[in-house]
DNA sequence: CAGCAGTGTGCGA
DNA sequence: TCGCACACTGCTG
């Protein structure tokens, strides 16, 4: 298959701000210390900073300044305060993300059998497709059960980020049909296409353990985050939080299943499958919905 | 502050 | 089958 020649046809102008928006964040995650105005980092992009500033408030909904003050260390700590966490067994019974998340994306979520786990895929037919997104190019991937897989790429990366979600089921058979991926996409990043009435079918597939460390995080809410600790609490295996970091990170709907909320105890970001700066990128974006 | 134990999983030897 | 690395955390000196 020729991942590479397919996405060209499907990235829009919008999907290029992320680029943009990248390396502002980094600028500024970076070099926070210095507090570098929009006038240094205009001149290092190579962009007037009025358009910058345009750009940047565009994609956030918040100023760029605005934006830092959103992703540091005492805002994660903020986001961690627990009063408002739905519970865990009431939004498992309902089967649907709990009542607190009016203004999250709804899912609905069913998870492979043991069997079906061991077979890697097997008999599992996965369309895909690339799209455009808020944080970059978005590998979307669905069956006939839901959502499967959201992978993020840099551009170029569009590849390696197909074998990466390739590798996890590998004996299933893939078919690239973005014209059946695109209505997944468009919906997942549109907050005013977000509904508890019609919620998203989700697809979970992992282990029996990674599977209920994801539900876990369908319960965190908007504006809100988690610990690692936390969780293996939830799950009843308190003290298993470093293996709740590993299946945190083998999540495979990024951003649907927000593992991007899921920080260090000490509201460190620690570590992000598809890259700090962009779980930065999203932590702010949200604090810009929130 | 460094070092280590405890945890489930996947991967390579 | 075994050993190791992980997006961790709390306890020990």
């Amino acid at each position: 298959m020729n991942v590479a020649t397919s996405i060209q046809t499907d990235i829009t102008p919008k999907g290029t701000d992320y680029d943009t928006v990248r390396c502002v964040i980094e600028a500024l995650t970076e070099n926070y210390r210095d507090q570098p105005s929009l006038e240094a980092l205009a001149r290092r992009l190579g962009q007037p900073p009025t358009q910058l500033q345009k750009v940047f408030t565009r994609w956030a909904g918040l100023s760029p300044k605005a934006f830092l003050q959103a992703v540091t260390l005492d805002h994660a700590k903020r986001l961690l305060r627990q009063e408002d966490m739905p519970l865990l067994e009431t939004s498992i019974e309902v089967g649907l993300s709990g009542p607190g998340r009016l203004h999250d994306l709804f899912v609905t979520h069913e998870a492979m059998s043991p069997g079906e786990w061991k077979a890697r895929g097997a008999g599992l037919t996965i369309r895909y497709g690339f799209h455009p997104s808020p944080f970059g190019t978005a590998l979307v991937m669905v069956t006939d059960r839901g959502l499967a897989g959201l992978a993020f790429a840099d551009p170029g990366e569009e590849r390696a980020s197909f074998e990466d979600m390739a590798g996890r089921w590998p004996n299933a058979l893939y078919v690239e049909d973005s014209a059946a991926t695109a209505r997944y996409a468009a919906r997942i990043f549109d907050p005013d296409r977000w509904s508890a009435e019609e919620p998203l079918r989700i697809f979970l597939i992992g282990s029996d353990f990674q599977v209920r460390v994801w539900q876990a995080l369908l319960h965190v809410p908007l504006g809100k985050a988690t610990t690692y600790s936390r969780i293996a609490e939830e799950i009843g295996q308190p003290t298993a939080s470093r293996a709740v970091g590993a299946a945190v990170g083998r999540n495979p709907i990024s951003f649907v299943v927000p593992c991007h909320r899921a920080l260090g105890k000490s509201g460190d970001l620690t570590g992000y499958h598809w890259g700090l700066t962009r779980k930065r990128a999203i932590l702010g974006w949200e604090a810009g919905k929130a």
